[in-house]
DNA sequence: CAAAGAACTGGAAGCGCTTCCAGTACCGTG
DNA sequence: CACGGTACTGGAAGCGCTTCCAGTTCTTTG
């Protein structure tokens, strides 16, 4: 093994070993046309030689380039970003950047500090794209978005406006679905916990939720708020049994506030699902832990994720994408099971724009 | 509003409206001495006028300093990252982060392909240093590290091999504080659930547990190894309690696996905690859900993301930290419960070495 | 067989920043 | 008042890459 000085050779020295300009070097490498057999396989053989590898920082001052993508999110409170489906987002947006040689910079913008820290990267052309993830209603990074003169891709929607570039579960759909299910069981008083409604996907979860019951003729007073957390389903199931104890199904926007819900009615007394049924929403992990395990409507977050990336992607290269809404699904499992009956599948129908 | 045209400003730029060279607009912006005070705010207006924030490439390439690190994460399964363990680390390396001007760079290796993918970013010099985290025994992550001219921080250790730098969790001592209690409870017949033991944290949980039952004077054969999931703890509970029907406490190197667990007590009519005492390991959010709640031993999980954060800014600067071994705490819960005894807190001893 | 392309080459000019260094201005000292 | 410092300054040389363009060679074609 010829161990080479620690300096890291550069296009020069590849040109050289290589007998040819730098130029064509270059060309070689990026196989951008106009290269010669010859001179290919020369600049190929000493790249191997050398072990080059290109700076990047050179490359993307001479492109105008940074060869990377932020994916930011902003959220108050940290222990928030801990819900496995930031992770599941990631994991897609990973999947489909390592298809490309784009690389993801994760930027966690929660304080105000954050969020001119995130700008200052923006600006500073360091990434040549940005995700957003789960804005609520008076999210300063929606302004951000505005003022910059970078693609921008959103994961879900902003509350007050329509982005050009989304992608979005068919969080509607899904609802409806869930509460048309919660019908078809015989139940007529379907209360819903639901999530922070400064938030697009709760508003839309409580809609899909209302038109399931208005079409069945079934009044929608049963409603309360919470915060998506299993701590926030729990305290908004006892006010529900409080003010409404004849309910008998509860469709809670998010698994965890499910749990919760699961929690509380346990407490209360009653037996789910004979009682009370209870569908959530995510198909978190979360899901399957709880007795009985929940019904819940699964949203397919990882490919968000990848739908998000490979939107970005296509936005870099110049190219029109379109908004992506996904179609959500119905499980069945324990906590709305009518007898012993199998767990069934559902797909939501697609409503964008209806 | 002067709407300047789509051009970002440049460091000439500000320079010349500052009526300054461009060498000493630079020390300015980067308050490298020599600057008076006039040219100091000759420059500060012009960058305020202009709006203008460095271009980072160039800086990059002019400094050798990419700005930014990158967090690595190899895991087979992409379902395991899913796990909050990653999600609390990155909110810690975030919050360290965000008081440098170090970017983070996540990156998901699980394949072969993304793995030299990981390789070529850190060769192309787009990253000033690498966190690695949780590291099964053979992984390939492991040589790569070694070829690297990079800073290296490493979370957890690796199997087979003491890196020089790196932030770990007491496992040991965790696990050694959680069976002792169990001990002290009046249990004899204490059983465990390991993680996967091509992972240190399953080895050294599994040294504390056998250390504490060694020192009681108590027989350490039940023992079954686990996959660090809620089903692998299932799983393996069934088999240990078919092959030790007596057992009055488990003890799992996790807490999903000893969700697990506590699901196949259930089935097999035990009650926890007065039958069996459960104890889990990471105080993961499920320990919380489940009933009873689960007694766990407490990883300062947040806070080890931000000292591997904190030693790589440390090594990048070019000092030279100490690796670093963080406490853990018992929590006792219900699952533990001799009484109606409220919630305890201990501290584990630090033992680094011995 | 001359002329016109086509295919390829390498010199040179950047990309936007930092930093070395020679130079200027200005200070306090003997 | 000449002197050695100190405090700044700006010209210029990079950092390592891409890309334009004028030039060269080789192949076609009328």
């Amino acid at each position: 093994m010829s161990t080479p000085p620690k300096r890291r050779p550069t296009l020069d020295e590849v040109a050289q070993t290589a007998g040819v300009s730098r130029a064509a070097a270059s060309r070689a490498i990026n196989s951008s046309g106009n290269v010669s057999p010859a001179t290919r396989q020369a600049v190929e053989r000493a790249v191997r030689e050398l072990d080059y590898v290109p700076n990047r920082s050179a490359r993307a001052l001479a492109t105008q380039q940074a060869g990377a993508v932020v994916l930011a999110v902003s959220h108050h409170d940290p222990e928030l970003f801990a819900d496995p489906f930031f992770a599941q987002v990631i994991v897609g947006v990973s999947a489909e950047l390592e298809r490309t040689d784009l690389v993801l910079m994760l930027v966690l913008a929660a304080s105000e500090h954050g969020r001119t820290r995130l700008e200052r990267i923006l600006r500073s052309r360091r990434a040549d794209g940005l995700m957003l993830l789960s804005l609520h209603g008076d999210d300063p990074l929606h302004r951000l978005a505005g003022k910059l003169d970078l693609p921008v891709v959103y994961g879900g929607r902003p509350l007050d406006a329509e982005p050009q570039w989304y992608v979005d579960a068919d969080n509607r759909g899904g609802a409806r679905l869930a509460t048309e299910h919660l019908i078809a069981l015989g139940r007529r008083r379907i209360a819903t916990v639901t999530g922070l409604l400064d938030t697009d996907a709760a508003v839309q979860r409580r809609r899909g939720y209302r038109e399931a019951l208005a079409v069945a003729g079934l009044d929608t007073t049963r409603t309360v708020e919470a915060d998506f957390t299993e701590a926030g389903g729990y305290a908004a199931t006892r006010h529900l049994l409080d003010r409404h104890p004849d309910l008998d199904a509860v469709f809670a926007a998010s698994d965890n506030m499910a749990a919760g819900a699961l929690r509380a009615l346990h407490e209360s007394g009653r037996r789910v699902p004979e009682d009370v049924a209870v569908v959530g929403f995510d198909d978190a992990p979360v899901s399957r832990l709880t007795t009985p395990q929940l019904s819940t409507v699964q949203q397919p977050i990882r490919q968000l994720g990848r739908e998000m990336a490979r939107m970005l992607v296509t936005l870099i290269e110049g190219e029109e994408p379109t908004p992506l809404i996904l179609p959500t699904k119905l499980l069945v499992r324990g906590s709305s099971l009518p007898a012993h009956a199998p767990t069934r599948t559902l797909d939501a129908t697609d409503v964008p724009q209806a």
